[in-house]
DNA sequence: GATACGTGGAT
DNA sequence: TATCCAAGTAT
């Protein structure tokens, strides 16, 4: 690759050690103290990193200290329930991170005789593992110089040499990749790595940054040409599409709750969750769900009565008694809570519906054995020890508040 | 190569 | 409230 093709005035040696020198040093003096920053396990950097993917730090740092805890070594995560690595995950997000993290755990007891892999190129061989990770890793980890370019590092590159590529753009980071891998320093790269997050995370922040205050400001061509406020380039995110469900909140005689289990979608893959099923029925994403519903009705909100969508004009409520082998006794009341759930690519619209079925009922014992589908009975009292994603946190809150207030009444 | 994949904090 | 964004990877 030919840096001059991008627009960009490489330094001269001289400049690139002036450049490490004065980065370090700020480094030294201002570092952010993590608890990942006082070991060189590369097993407990590598939980770091990931579970520092697109994710506050502030958020992190409990999460990385309970899962050393649960899961202390590479076998004890490759040997790890499902069920317990999702709780160790619950609420953090993007939760394919840890199935890739057992996955590469199982490579490393299976390849690597249960060590972690000391090459960048076995490293990046591992699932979950991309070129950021791998470089994180081995630079801190193993003091080898590999640049680990995340969105702080293109950011404060963008600024230093004012390159016009879109960090937005995966295919850019190589662009990135080859300027940090001239600047890093090969006597302490782990250092060097972190030292450029931590600049862009605070004072070369996206908003707001403080480049005065930077230790580097002399080297930013962007600072020194008044043009920060250009860089880095990056495209404006689409906005998540509407997506409407219909809920059922079912209870049996005693009172246990119905739950099913994800094995269908990558979108929360793993959790336990009310039954939902889509509602196709059209309805105008810019409205307010809950003004839009003040005019509906218990029929309106279960029927599935969109043109040229799956089983268009058949209740919400029939297709579940099809699909469970359930026949509930629907709550005739419109008492339905809504519940909205945004995530980065979807916006979710629940409608909840309520249902009960009699222990008599000769379907009860036929519902935990409908083909496709994973669904057991659960006692409210038993819910801690599910890990639950937010949509069906917020679906359970919702309910509890309903209960409570048909007790004040 | 564009899109799927979560969540919560800041403004 | 709406929007952006935070130590990316897989497909």
């Amino acid at each position: 690759m030919n840096l001059e093709d991008y627009g960009v005035d490489m330094w001269s040696t001289e400049k690139i050690e002036d450049f490490r020198s004065k980065l370090l040093a700020w480094y030294d003096h201002n570092k952010r103290d993590l608890p990942w920053r006082h070991t060189k396990d590369p097993y407990a950097i590598w939980v770091s990193e990931i579970m520092s993917q697109q994710t506050r730090l502030d958020t992190v740092i409990p999460y990385y200290l309970r899962f050393l805890q649960w899961f202390p070594t590479i076998e004890s995560l490759a040997n790890a329930p499902q069920d317990k690595l999702l709780k160790a995950w619950e609420g953090l997000g993007y939760y394919s991170r840890v199935r890739n993290m057992q996955q590469a755990a199982q490579e490393m007891m299976d390849k690597f005789q249960g060590q972690f892999p000391q090459t960048y190129e076995e490293i990046l061989s591992l699932k979950g593992i991309g070129p950021y990770t791998a470089g994180a890793v081995s630079s801190i980890a193993f003091d080898l110089p590999q640049p680990a370019v995340d969105g702080n590092l293109m950011r404060v590159i963008s600024r230093l040499f004012e390159v016009e590529a879109d960090i937005g753009d995966p295919a850019n980071r190589k662009i990135y990749q080859e300027i940090a891998e001239q600047l890093i320093d090969p006597k302490r790269p782990g250092d060097f790595n972190q030292a450029l997050m931590d600049l862009g995370a605070d004072i070369e922040s996206p908003k707001n940054p403080r480049p005065e205050e930077s230790p580097v400001k002399e080297f930013s061509a962007a600072y020194l040409h008044g043009t920060m406020d250009k860089y880095p380039v990056k495209k404006p995110k689409k906005k998540p599409r509407a997506v409407r469900f219909q809920a059922f909140i079912i209870q049996n005689e005693e009172g246990h709750y119905l739950l099913e289990k994800n094995i269908h979608s990558d979108l929360l893959s793993g959790f336990w969750h009310f039954p939902i099923m889509e509602n196709y029925q059209p309805f105008d994403s810019q409205l307010d769900l809950f003004s839009a519903n003040q005019e509906g009705h218990f029929g309106l909100v279960a029927e599935n009565i969109g043109h040229d969508y799956p089983n268009q004009g058949i209740p919400l409520t029939s297709q579940f008694e099809k699909h469970y082998n359930l026949r509930p006794s629907w709550q005739e009341e419109i008492s339905v809570a809504q519940i909205t759930h945004v995530f980065s690519h979807q916006k979710w619209y629940l409608d909840l519906t309520f249902g009960s079925i009699d222990s008599s009922d000769e379907n009860l014992q036929l519902c935990t054995q409908v083909a496709d589908k994973e669904v057991r009975w659960v006692a409210k009292e038993d819910f801690d020890s599910y890990a639950f994603a937010k949509p069906q946190q917020k679906m359970w809150q919702s309910i509890q508040q309903l209960e409570k207030n048909k007790k004040r009444q």
